[in-house]
DNA sequence: CGGCTCTTTGATATATTTCAATATGCGTGG
DNA sequence: CCACGCATATTGAAATATATCAAAGAGCCG
């Protein structure tokens, strides 16, 4: 048992995030129950079926939340960086696996101690609640948009949730942003070409930084 | 204020349903703050941008939530049928609309209600938390199954949750399926048809109801 | 009966996938 | 340090699924 690492204790203080609301007593509390967590790129944190009995916050790194169908067809849910819980399950069991994108450390919050936490426990259901609005918007992507605007509405997304200002640096290989929007990889890279061509974006070096050349033209 | 009718009693004793778990003081306590609401086909509940001050409990008829992209690409998100709850919201505001596939009766629980009940705020969290994995549920199908497998799902899920053996009473239209699944209503009528062909299933009469023939097969 | 809306079906257009080839960078081991 | 092999990205061409456009059919209501 760790307390929160001010990385996280900073990180989460943002408006998804854990601590936002609560009283100082609380996130004291809170800082003595969190556990810690390290993954290395590709390790699962859980995977469906699984028993849900923590609640995660990323502190560091990139998770994603993925299913599969049939075993080959991968649909990732979710991405999580800095800052993000994830970890929630109904009828406690996972459905859903959880898979470190590069190297990534979590705190993990034991779900028989948030019931002790009213507070906490208020300020999850929020947490809930935006993330079903997430979802929602997911919905919208894959079932209205074509891959052009699929593209571009993902990377709209992620400089606003990872910052960074002209410089991108994506957690994610053009593979998982491919199973993240619902396509081929081959389309991602023609959609990236094609915004690369208009000027938007710059070039996408294989470390994972891309260039924003016109944050507001996305 | 009315008390919760015998229908919506029973009806919301089920798994996804809002008293599962309800201790019976709570259960009257709920009875006696639950209003009573009523509307008519296409009219709406609640609309993208409206303050959230209460959830709703489907009494009788359908509901679905909708966005819309640009006006004129409609997203339906869900349906919410006899029993179902509806109206989470985060910050406070709704963003979906809410409208009535037919005549439906609803009961409605301010928010300010539930803030008093700790029990029932305990449900609502898992009803919320299962809320979101139908959505997770919506993700694959979008992204990953063709426009057969989305049907067939679809019919499945609306087997499941609506029962009547082998006379599904279908709530909602072409359009709407077709909505849901990120379709056109073209095509959810030619997989219609070759479901049809198939003896899966047997003619679509105008007024709803589609016999399922071979329940097993779906 | 006539007009309306919705469903069904057909023909064509188009977006995305699939298959295939090439390129690019990276790590490894010589 | 360079060469090789590997994984991933990119690009092209063909195939395919779904959308779009159009027309016809079916039931419902006035």
């Amino acid at each position: 048992m760790l307390a929160l690492s001010d990385t996280c204790r900073a990180a989460i203080m943002g408006h998804g995030g854990l601590c936002a609301c609560l009283s100082p007593s609380a996130l004291g509390h809170l800082r003595a129950i969190a556990g810690d967590v390290r993954i290395e790129a590709g390790q699962t944190l859980f995977q469906t079926g699984h028993a849900a009995d923590a609640l995660f916050g990323v502190r560091h790194g990139a998770v994603m939340l993925s299913r599969s169908l049939d075993g080959h067809r991968r649909q990732i849910l979710s991405f999580h960086f800095s800052g993000d819980m994830l970890g929630f399950a109904a009828e406690g069991r996972h459905h859903c696996t959880a898979t470190a994108l590069g190297r990534a450390s979590l705190c993990r919050i034991p779900l028989a101690e948030l019931d002790q936490d009213l507070a906490l426990q208020r300020h999850v259901h929020g947490i809930l609640a935006r993330n079903v609005g997430q979802a929602l918007d997911m919905q919208v992507r894959l079932g209205r948009m074509n891959a052009a605007e699929r593209v571009r509405s993902l990377l709209n997304e992620l400089c606003s949730r990872l910052g960074g200002g002209r410089e991108l640096h994506l957690p994610m290989r053009i593979a998982e942003m491919a199973d993240y929007l619902g396509l081929r990889p081959e389309t991602v890279s023609r959609e990236m070409s094609a915004l690369r061509q208009a000027g938007l974006v710059g070039s996408f070096s294989p470390d994972g930084v891309l260039a924003i050349t016109d944050p507001t033209g996305l």
